[in-house]
Order: structure tokens, then sequence, then C-alpha cells
DNA sequence: CCTTGTTAGTTACAAAATCAACTATTATCG
DNA sequence: CGATAATAGTTGATTTTGTAACTAACAAGG
């Protein structure tokens, strides 16, 4: 295992993205998976939909990255469950506007509770500028908030 | 689409993570996957073997924290696709010391350079110090060099 | 209106990931 | 020593994902 290269390879941005991302999810994964046998993609369209409180499905793939068929199913999956209602726009009929149960408002609000600590306990071993710093670099490389 | 709350899980952590891992990855895989028609943890076990010459799968799974069914799979295809060879370890049988063939080497030279350039684009909407603090932190999540 | 193109969302089928159970080998400890 | 546990890696069955093709609704131009 002896070093053979320059270029940092070690220092791949969608390596260290990967690696990053895949524990902290698998981690927290835990907590929707165990109290609501949830997955993940389930959880990502629940918490947006929490915070935004009404989107559509192609809402929720712009603003989160997630791939329509993704959502598609966990969409089903939620309204199966009862945590999602859809309503359909009567302007565009193509389009559904989704929003939360009372169910998955409580198990938003659940899971937000949750996400909290593990956030909380994430940013402990960085500063708080830190923290702010990955934030927002973090949020320039999806192009948010440009 | 109205903000409906407070705690801001539009910046929880594991969510900005896989958002940017995941959007990174989706646009490097066209490199990889179209030269050489490999998967994304096929070129991940490539670049570690690429850069540290040789490890078992055991150490890779550690260093990138991928599953060890996933790189016993990617191991097999790279082995087949002569691009890998397998040495058993004579002390303790168990062990493999993976290793890339000539063909790997280039292989892996080839895509080296692709993604020095991806990583160089990426990088290029940030200030040197901004993509210095950017890996740092990521490898801090992760328990590196802590 | 009516053809052609686009968009929201779904579905079928193929590909890949996950999980649990397995082999083979080594480590531990009475 | 010998039994039990632990580790490296593989495999098969099941679950999830990705790809492409699809439906249904709307849009724009002639």
């Amino acid at each position: 295992m002896t070093e053979k290269d320059d270029f940092a390879l070690q220092d791949f941005l969608p390596f260290l993205l990967n690696r990053a991302a895949e524990e902290s999810s698998l981690e927290f994964q835990g907590q929707y998976r165990d109290r609501y046998g949830m997955l993940r993609t389930e959880w990502r369209v629940l918490f947006h939909l929490g915070i935004y409180g009404s989107m559509t499905a192609k809402d929720i793939g712009v603003r989160a990255k997630i791939h329509k068929t993704k959502i598609s199913r966990a969409v089903a999956k939620l309204t199966e469950r009862r945590f999602v209602v859809r309503n359909r726009d009567e302007k565009d009929r193509r389009a559904e506007h989704l929003s939360l149960t009372p169910a998955g408002e409580a198990a938003y609000r659940d899971l937000q509770s949750v996400a909290k600590d593990y956030d909380a306990k994430l940013t402990s071993q960085f500063s708080d500028d830190e923290a702010e710093t990955l934030r927002r670099l973090l949020k320039k490389l999806s192009g948010m908030e440009v």
C-alpha cells in the first residue's frame, strides 16, 4: 500500500463527497428505517414536503436532484401509507400537488428532531464557522444560491 | 411551496452531501462508463489500486467505505477484464493482495487525467482556499486525518 | 382545430445493490 | 490441543434502482 502517484486523486472531490455522503446516510438511515420502514428517497420526499408544505414531484426532483422514477415510487409508497396526499392541479391536470397528511406531519416532526440531533452530532467536530462554510460550499457545488 | 418550518432541514448535512455527491458522480460517470464500460464501484476500486499500488479488498472497503459484497463483485469484473490481478497472501491465506495489470494501469492513467480535469472544473467556482477547506472538512467528516 | 413537440408522471424490464448465509482460514483461550 | 469465535471474501435470493418506452395533458405554429 505504497503511495505511487502525484495528482492527488485521494483529494478527488466526487470521491470525498461520496464517501462522506454514504457514511452519514447509512448512519442516519437506521432512524427512519427502524421507526417507519422508510427508504432513503421516501424520507427525502417526506422532508421536502415537511419543509415546503406542498410541492409537485417535479419540484422535489429539481430541488433534491432525485430522478423522477425514484420520486414516483417513493410518493406511491408514502401515499399508500397515508403519509402523503395527492391533489391534481386543476389548471394543469398533468401535475399533482403533494402534501403531508396529519400522520405524515407527525412522522416528519418526529424525524426532524432526530435529524436535528444527528446534524448537531456531525457538526460538533467543527467550529461554527467551519460548519457554516461546509454548508455554503456544498450548496454552491449544487448550484444553489450561487 | 411556502416555507413552513424553522429548523433548517435544508441545511441538513446528509442531504447536502448526498445531493452534491450524486450530482458530481453522475456527471463523472459518463467518462468511465463510455470509455471502459465500468460501474461506479469498479472505477473506485481501480482508482484505489492506481493510487496505492496494492491493497486487499478489505483495505479498499475501509478506506472508501464501500460494502464488501460490492467490492467482491467489482474485483471479479476487473479481474475478468484483465485490469486487476489477485495475489494470495501466503502468511494469511484468507486475504488477497490486489494490483493493476499494465492494462489496468493504462486505464487508470487515462481516467486519472479525465478526473483531474473534472476536479478542476468542479473547484473552479471556489477560491483555492475554499477548495482546500472543503476537502479538509470532508476528510474530517469521514474520520480521516483527524 | 390539427399536427408536432413538450412536460408530468408511471410502468415494464433489465441491471445493480442489499442482506443473509456460506466457505475457508486464522485467532483466542480454556 | 481443541473448541469457539472472528475475519476475508463469495454467493444466492430479494429488493431497489436505472433505462426506456409509455400515457395523458398541455403548448405552439400553421
